[in-house]
DNA sequence: CGCGATCTCACTGTCTGACATTTTGCTGAT
DNA sequence: ATCAGCAAAATGTCAGACAGTGAGATCGCG
């Protein structure tokens, strides 16, 4: 018997009442990634420790490197450990990167979206119930580089005018908006949704004039942003995605 | 030959002009993991489809099949894949779950609260601005079965008054809600925020009558929204929520 | 003595080949 | 016909090897 594995270890099979999840047991490296996420999680391990090498984890918990590995590979794709290479290289507990977080949600609504439990109509719904308010936070809390980026945004907008990169400009207008309001949560939130709104729904063969009207727009709920007028800017907003409604189609 | 490999392919050696990123290339598990996932968000695969074997997998990319695995694994991590064993066992693109979202979200939140970053005054706000307007879509488009869960999560609270148990009960109320709005992004987007809430911030030792009254004021928001008065419930809401305020702190 | 070139070392990254385990479908005996 | 048991195909796991990287230690030359 190659004995002492996971298996004998902490698993009374006697008196084992079944639990539901018919798989009898997990993967060994889901059982590593559990418990490495564990530590992480109630903060045995914090931001910047670095974890023992693969081959001491992997005699820890009686695994093969090959397994610890799967295991690292998945807490790495949540974003919870880096790994580096070279003499001072190891796995480290690394701090959570919110646009990374940004991009998996982005992954996410995109791929649900279009279907039944995402139409459409949720999205925009989301949308405009996140960012109307968002403009009045933006408003009262902008900072000078806020209103630089936006004038910024604005000025490349105009220059893009009828190009097919238009959404890159608009997306960054409104992500820069979002990032007035000077909460990382919110904007962690919101940018994925119009980020999935401008690449996958939007519709390209708008007039020209559709963007003259979403310029004139934007440089309205820009000065009112600078101006400091939540209520105007926000009103201004909700107008705002109402117009550009019409903009994204299911198809 | 074992030759050929990544290296050798498709990089202009002599010409390269040294990329950014410092790191001359990427681990191959990434790349392979990349490829992959390019393939299921372009649609090229569609969630049901079964990818190759392992083995065989490998055998395209010209790489390993450990290194096939590493790549596997994150990409069951994000939710895109999922293996299972046996003769029509094998690795299948899966639909996407609102939940592995949600839960993946509450992690992200959970770590980064409490930092600069992501101070709980943020939280607190960004939970106000969703869930008030939420309230008022749920007044509007609550079902009946929504209702029922409702009233069943109030007397359940009511039951285990004082009990350590109540954040339970109390986060199933917030949840319920959420979902009679009908909206499964809002709900995604929601649930892990008050979640991570009501398990790090709420201060336990709240008297008796600090419940007493979140009970009311749940009662309240329940009629409100039974009776369909999607103002009246939103505004009770944000009352509700401003007076609960003082029960989260930062220790 | 100063300082760049090189060596060394401790890691992660990758490959190979083997065996274990889990399902399912098939086959053959009853 | 029914059911036990075997074969097959895939993932899960292991062991050992070697390649590649990066930073500090060491050496060599001016």
């Amino acid at each position: 018997m190659p004995s002492a594995r996971r298996n004998s270890a902490g698993l009374p099979e006697s008196t084992a009442p079944a639990s539901l999840p018919v798989t009898r047991l997990r993967p060994a490296y889901q059982q590593v990634a559990d418990q490495l996420r564990e530590l992480i999680l109630d903060g045995s391990l914090a931001p910047g420790d670095r974890l023992p090498p693969e081959s001491e984890i992997g005699g820890n918990f009686g695994v093969s490197r090959s397994t610890v590995r799967e295991a690292l590979r998945v807490l790495a794709s949540q974003g919870l450990v880096r790994t580096s290479r070279g003499t001072t290289g190891g796995t480290f507990v690394s701090q959570v990167d919110p646009d990374q977080i940004s991009d998996y949600l982005e992954v996410g609504i995109g791929l649900m979206s279009g279907s039944a439990a995402l139409p459409l109509s949720a999205i925009l719904e989301a949308r405009e119930l996140l960012e109307v308010p968002a403009t009045a936070l933006a408003a009262r809390r902008r900072e000078q580089h806020h209103l630089d980026a936006l004038r910024d945004a604005m000025e490349r907008e105009k220059r893009t005018r009828g190009r097919s990169m238009k959404f890159r400009e608009h997306q960054h207008f409104h992500d820069v908006i979002m990032q007035a309001t000077g909460n990382g949560l919110l904007t962690m939130m919101t940018e994925p949704v119009f980020h999935v709104l401008s690449t996958r729904f939007l519709r390209p063969a708008a007039q020209p004039e559709f963007w003259t009207m979403v310029d004139e727009e934007h440089e309205q709920i820009i000065e009112l942003i600078a101006a400091g007028d939540a209520e105007g800017a926000s009103e201004a907003m909700r107008r705002h995605l109402n117009n550009i409604r019409g903009a994204y189609s299911e198809d």
